[in-house]
DNA sequence: CGGTTACCGCCG
DNA sequence: GGCGGTAACC
């Protein structure tokens, strides 16, 4: 049975679970709600939540049963207007194969992982099925990982929220998947704004003002360094600001060059660039090494000094400890390090999966991630409102601006020069470069 | 160069 | 006190 309005598309739990995936940290976007729970179906399973990420014209809402992940699209706009509504759909299912890389067989990779590493699959491949790297916007993703830093899922998902309702014009509202006539529950969905926006000198102070701390400056800043470096130009045809085309073009560049690229960035370290070359620029050999991935690396397969002493993260340790598990995984080792970071948090117990049985010291910060996670399965209508989210009317769907999603872009072209064979220090010191000449540059 | 320290805000 | 870090400073 399909749900009113969505389209059904054939796929095996194994492949995708949209309970893990959306939830894990990768992206702090979607909108999450329970569904109310029917009286139990006689074997067949039906969906218990649905998942809504808003794009530049649509936003899309997904809900999952074990063999099906049922899509559909909502437009601003009263009515439909030049395409089809079979067209649109068409886009919107194209969009999913991108994003969730449907092409890439999940199941393949689990076995060529338990198959190279006991640990894995003891730990995970049964457990933990589902969990695959998403293909995110490479510009949300650079400014969402800067907010990471000393921060956790739930406080990342709230700054992200903000910082898209109060940065990007309202796409649309919508009454809430559990919402009845009566009581109208209505959210808004706003995209995530350009780097021009964000570079726009009053940026730093508004980021202060919803609690964003150091990294408002930081995003702005990044910001600024990406539009006077690239032009701030408005949207070419297919929607992209020139330092957006300019940063997905980065798929098309070796790892070195590209993660070399984004240290220039303010606020991007080592662990933020390997991320956002993991989950958005196509690079998925990549481990983002932060100190959660340390304690798995140093507990279970004793790499990166004792898990006894707490050593800080040099670059030193951080490329053995990145290397070494390069090593173990493979090809699609990055993909690997999620599925077992994934499979450490213990979230997931929320969702009736059974949680392996962990030592004390990984227990800690299980607990830590299990109330984040809490938090965003909660309902959106009785979540605490940022500081300056205002309160909506129970309007339904406005119009706005439609621009036609590209997420096609893979060419490689008209990239800078980047200086190969620089020591880790020269790099550094460009960078330090660059930053200050910017801020000069800046009048 | 490799090692420290402050940083914004929120939570235990 | 400490967090899924980074920039700035010895």
């Amino acid at each position: 049975m399909i749900p009113t309005g969505f389209r059904a598309l054939p796929l095996p739990l194994a492949q995708l679970s949209l309970a893990a995936v959306l939830q894990c940290g990768q992206s702090f976007r979607w909108y999450i709600y329970p569904l109310l729970s029917n009286a139990p179906t006689s074997g067949i399973s039906v969906p218990t939540h649905e998942y809504r990420l808003c794009l530049r014209d649509r936003v899309v809402c997904l809900r999952q049963s074990s063999d099906t992940l049922f899509y559909r699209s909502v437009f601003p706009g009263a009515t439909p207007s030049s395409r089809s509504l079979s067209e649109r759909e068409a886009e919107t299912l194209a969009w999913i194969k991108g994003y969730f890389q449907l092409d890439v067989d999940l199941a393949d990779l689990y076995d060529q992982w338990a198959e190279r590493d006991p640990v894995f699959e003891r730990n995970c491949s049964q457990r933990f099925s589902g969990i695959r790297m998403l293909r995110q916007d490479p510009f949300e993703n650079l400014i969402s990982f800067i907010c990471s830093s000393n921060n956790n899922i739930a406080r990342i998902t709230k700054m992200v929220k903000a910082l898209c309702q109060h940065y990007s014009p309202r796409l649309a509202t919508l009454a809430t998947p559990t919402s009845s006539d009566s009581i109208a529950v209505t959210e808004t969905y706003h995209p995530f704004p350009p780097p021009s926006v964000l570079a726009a000198p009053d940026v730093p102070a508004a980021l202060r003002m919803l609690g964003f701390g150091y990294r408002a400056e930081f995003i702005h800043k990044t910001a600024k360094m990406l539009v006077e470096a690239h032009g701030f130009g408005k949207p070419d045809e297919g929607g992209l600001e020139p330092a957006e085309k300019w940063l997905h073009a980065l798929r098309g560049v070796s790892t070195s060059e590209a993660r070399e690229e984004l240290l220039k960035l303010m606020g991007v370290g080592r662990k933020v660039a390997d991320c956002i070359l993991l989950m958005s620029l196509d690079k998925r050999e990549v481990i983002p090494v932060d100190t959660h991935v340390h304690q798995i690396a140093m507990k279970y397969y004793g790499v990166g000094g004792s898990s006894k002493g707490k050593t800080a993260m040099s670059p030193k340790l951080y490329d053995e400890v990145s290397s070494k598990l390069t090593a173990i995984w493979g090809d699609y080792a990055g993909w690997a390090h999620s599925v077992l970071f994934t499979s450490d948090l213990k979230s997931f117990a929320s969702y009736g999966l059974p949680s392996p049985s962990p030592s004390p010291s990984v227990r800690t910060k299980k607990t830590r991630h299990s109330k984040a996670a809490v938090e965003l399965v909660t309902p959106p209508a009785t979540q605490t409102p940022p500081v300056a989210k205002r309160k909506r009317k129970a309007t339904v769907i406005e119009e706005a601006e439609s621009v036609v999603i590209t997420e096609t872009s893979k060419d490689a072209s008209a990239l800078p020069v980047v200086d190969e064979g620089l020591s880790m220090a020269d790099r550094v010191k460009r960078r330090r470069r660059i930053r200050t000449s910017s801020v000069v540059s800046v009048r």
